[in-house]
DNA sequence: GCGACAG
DNA sequence: ATCTTGTCGC
């Protein structure tokens, strides 16, 4: 997937190849973490995009689908979806390395870039502080978060309420957020991709998620991808 | 050695 | 991710 870079909507450094090995995907993680940036987060956030890859019977055939939402009434406003095949395995902790070609290439199809990719699985909460949302945005330059169902670091239940939210940790670090979007479900798991702050991630995500578990993001975006053929 | 392990 | 029944709630 060497061509991933210079397909990208916004490319903001220099290509490298794309990884064949662990070792090499591992390295590159290690390589870009350090581009990330959390101190700030976008004044204004009109629209928002769902990213999510739908698979295809026992092989690697794939979907990946955006959807682009104005975040005021949560309307699509844009939808691109790309079919391909999976040219990485599924390893956790290497998930971008599956999922980010396809994106990307279904970001390029976009008539104008989003304000911020809700990405489904984890930003920062990554063994290397570098999960799915922090790749796609340091390669698009586009502000990121990371939404995953499920944890990869500890966390004590939040309160029930919506809006509760308790810390999601790793290590000895605060890498994230378990965040109750409505009461009496499972919390999300929210955390900074780039160019985002913590506080104003989940702050996004309760506005995008006002009647499901889910942000309407990552709902819109799953049905746009299982719906195609 | 064993369990855990985003989608 | 996907395999899957019934069940609860809107």
């Amino acid at each position: 997937m060497a061509g991933a870079y210079d397909r990208c909507v916004i490319r903001i450094r220099e290509p490298h190849p794309w990884p064949s090995t662990e070792p090499e995907a591992e390295a590159i993680q290690e390589q870009l973490r350090s581009l990330v940036r959390t101190d700030t987060a976008p004044a204004e956030v009109r629209t928002a995009a769902g990213l999510d890859v739908d698979y295809r019977e026992e092989s690697d055939e794939l979907v990946a689908a955006v959807t682009v939402l104005d975040v005021a009434s949560l309307s699509v406003v844009d939808t691109a979806v790309v079919t391909g095949k999976a040219e990485f395995p599924y390893v956790p902790g290497l998930f971008a390395f599956r999922e980010a070609p396809p994106l990307l290439r279904a970001l390029e199809k976009l008539s104008a870039a989003p304000d911020v990719l809700v990405c489904d699985g984890q930003g920062l909460a990554h063994p290397r502080r570098f999960g799915l949302a922090c790749h796609l945005g340091i390669l698009t330059d586009i502000p990121s978060i990371g939404v995953g169902k499920t944890a990869m670091g500890r966390y004590e239940p939040p309160g029930e309420e919506r809006g509760a939210w308790s810390p999601l940790r790793m290590d000895d670090d605060i890498v994230g957020r378990a965040l109750r979007t409505q009461r009496g479900v499972k919390p999300v798991f929210v955390s900074v991709g780039h160019r985002y702050t913590l506080e104003a991630a989940c702050d996004l995500v309760l506005r995008l998620a006002p009647r499901y578990r889910l942000p309407e993001t990552t709902r819109t975006a799953d049905h746009l991808a299982r719906r195609q053929t």
